[in-house]
RNA sequence: GGGCAGAUACCCAAGUGGCCAAAGGGGGCUGACUGUAAAUCAGCUGGCAGCGCCUUCGGAGGUUCGAAUCCUUCUCUGCCCA
């Protein structure tokens, strides 16, 4: 079997590696590691999806993953590669949030029978006695080192305040807690977090005198630069009540040419054999691999089902024959239809606008559709007449689309 | 604790009494061109019952016919001194 640090190198996920030898043989036993998440949001985006994809290749090659949600950290804010301070969560917005992440994990990772763990750092993080830490802990830790790192150098310039100065330290101790407890010896997380785990590194070396590695993510943008897991309406959510299946599938399959490979062995677990057939070729002919990244990746998301109804109303709104029954919808009552809807409100209530105004502007532009119909008058009713097989179409743009139906 | 500088729309950032819903850039949206791509070009980008009205320039008060711009005070941030 290929050993995993060659896997996860060859698919382009590791951007640095503390001791690419020594983890390559570690790797060959089934090891335990770790990854970290923050709760300040409810759900993974895509973004967080990379690190999950990295996650579910470990585990498939026989290693164990320890999912660490910062419900401890998360109340004080990670400072590195921010401006400014995070806003400090509640207690109780942390807990549901750890509950919801979980859930989603749990699609892409196999969690039955002990093979995977999940656990919170508010756990141990919350009962740390000041004195203890900063006695056991704290005398490790060299802050003229910790000035000289980059990551502290720039928001030094900002401004730090000293809770989040001492981010590094709880993320480190997290890593001794895991090591001891579980036996971890393998931190992943994104580029940005290369100086945090190297601390958890070194802590452990000097506090058990043992060997553990560090491992991290390139931070993608797009090929245009543009910061990853951004879509129309905001961030790519995973969890469907906050993007649309077929909205998802949508931002998967408009993926820019240069980017498509790349994404194939980042967001897939298709063979890189394959993935080369697909991206073999140029130009228009690209289509059919985003098309396959799209369904791909929807399919690990969202499962079979919704992949098929999203790949179908993609077809029927883009190449003619299809399905629209994923397409995002909206119910307005019978009576209210009856007496007529102005379009610009309409626009409004399908979300493709967010207030009157913008729907007044798209419609001067002549973005507005109704049923594949440029709609250019302002004052323009939705009425019964405009069903069609029970449904009016609409549209914003080239490819915002919304189906109203009567409720 | 003392002195100084700052807080502007999604972000960065101009504006220092009326011509400011507020320059410029980024981002976003729409249009043209395309391949549901990129690049490029053009327009738009606070809200509302549309040529008018309403709400915005950290919070609260005040001066003024009139304030993002002046005064008072509060909160927060940075720098310098202790």
């Amino acid at each position: 079997m290929a050993n995993a640090l060659d896997v996860l190198q060859e698919r382009g996920f590791v951007e640095q590696v503390s001791d690419q030898d020594g983890l390559r043989a570690a790797l060959e036993q089934p090891t335990t590691f770790y990854i970290g998440y923050d709760p300040s949001a409810a759900s993974l985006h895509a973004g967080s999806l990379l690190t999950v994809m990295a996650v579910a290749h470990l585990q498939r090659m026989g290693h164990r993953p320890i999912i660490l949600v910062g419900g401890g950290t998360g109340m004080i804010g990670d400072p590195t590669g921010r401006t400014e301070m995070r806003q400090l969560m509640t207690v109780e917005s942390i807990r549901s949030n750890v509950d919801a992440i979980r859930r989603q994990l749990s699609t892409y990772i196999e969690f039955d029978s002990d093979r995977a763990i999940i656990v919170n750092n508010a756990d141990w993080l919350m009962q740390l006695g000041y004195i203890d830490f900063l006695r056991d802990i704290g005398q490790h830790f060299s802050v003229n080192r910790m000035l000289a790192a980059e990551a502290y150098r720039q928001r030094y310039e900002r401004g730090l305040s000293f809770i989040e100065f001492n981010y590094q330290l709880l993320q480190a101790y997290d890593y001794l807690h895991l090591h001891r407890t579980y036996g971890c010896r393998l931190q992943l997380g994104g580029n940005d977090q290369w100086g945090n785990i190297l601390a958890g590194v070194d802590l452990i070396r000097r506090i058990e005198g043992a060997e553990t590695f560090a491992l991290t993510f390139p931070l993608l943008t797009t090929s245009s630069g543009a910061k990853m897991g951004k879509s129309a309406s905001g961030a790519v959510w995973l969890q469907s009540e906050l993007l649309a299946p077929y909205d998802f599938y949508q931002y998967w399959i408009n993926v820019e040419d240069a980017d498509v490979a790349r994404f194939l062995r980042l967001y897939t677990f298709l063979p890189m054999e394959q993935i080369s057939d697909l991206c073999s070729v140029q130009g228009a002919a690209l289509r059919e691999a985003k098309a396959v990244l799209a369904y791909e990746v929807t399919r690990q998301a969202h499962g079979d089902e919704a992949a098929d109804q999203a790949r179908e109303a993609s077809k029927a709104l883009f190449g003619g024959a299809g399905d629209r029954d994923a397409i995002p919808s909206s119910q307005v009552p019978a009576a209210e239809l009856a007496e007529g809807v102005p379009l610009v409100d309409l626009l409004v209530t399908a979300g493709l606008c967010s207030s009157k105004s913008e729907a007044r502007r798209l419609v001067q532009q002549g973005g507005a559709y109704v049923n594949d119909q440029q709609v250019a008058d302002l004052d323009r009713v939705i009425t019964v007449e405009d069903l069609q097989d029970s449904e009016i179409l609409l549209r914003a743009g080239k490819k915002r689309f919304h189906r109203i139906a009567i409720a």
